[in-house]
DNA sequence: TTCGGATATTTCCTATCGGAAGTATAGTGT
DNA sequence: ACACTATACTTCCGATAGGAAATATCCGAA
């Protein structure tokens, strides 16, 4: 798993949002990248590949903006990540879900580090929500 | 559903991939974007999120570009099209998954149209895989 | 007052830039 | 023949440009 800028962006703007969310407000990709110290432009394409993707909701215009569409307590890390990132597993041969084959593999041992660091991330970031980091 | 370039320069990729893949081993943006008539830059960004969500593969270098992930029959058009353009439903009120009121809840009737409008969609989309479309 | 149009604001979309990182191949010196 | 270096190639990443589309607000005319 390779943590890349994108993801921390992503993640930084749903914190945002979910200690800001106020009745039916929406708040600007200015406003959100001027708090966190995001580009804006570059923040305008992860908030449209957070919306695509169900977890925010916008209007345009005057007062326009975007908002969580679920609540913080559902939208885990493990999401987020994926998302942006693709795989957690740190190499593809430990991987659930997307296994290929990698050297690695030679030695057993080898692998059941990788592996259970895989168990232990993947857990970590499945269990833990944006509700959960935002106090 | 709205249908953006974004989607379709995506499809005729995929469709190129599947057509040419066993020939050479991995194939690379400018060879596609040359076939296919698509902005390269622009694809560039379209392969990185096909290969974050594992329709692709992918290796550097020289003779490196992309392949498919899976077999074409099992890339749906849905997959490809909620990837890049959000949820199928022509509007919020009538989507399965992602509810949300707007003003022809109204209508029984009008809803109802759009319902079996969905429901048709969906259905042809989500049957209707890459090697259907490739020969 | 009330309607309609101009204006401002913000998302949304297509497209491109410059450079880092990884991979294969060619060339050079011993 | 072998090791090492340079070079060319391609993905990958962060960032930005410019304009269309949608929405709210303001202002002037009747």
């Amino acid at each position: 798993m390779k943590l890349t800028t994108r993801s921390e962006y992503a993640l930084l703007a749903l914190v945002y949002l979910a200690r800001n969310q106020q009745a039916e407000g929406y708040i600007s990709i200015e406003t959100i990248a001027k708090a966190q110290g995001i580009p804006p432009k570059f923040l305008e394409q992860l908030m449209l590949a957070l919306k695509r993707a169900h977890f925010l909701r916008s209007t345009k215009g005057q007062h326009g903006g975007y908002a969580l569409a679920k609540d913080p307590s559902e939208i885990t890390l493990a999401e987020v990540i994926r998302l942006f990132d693709g795989a957690l597993a740190p190499t593809e041969s430990v991987s659930e879900n997307f296994y290929e084959s990698t050297p690695i593999e030679k030695e057993k041992k080898l692998t059941r580090v990788f592996k259970d660091i895989r168990d232990y991330v993947s857990q970590k970031l499945e269990k833990t929500t944006i509700a959960d980091v935002m106090k």
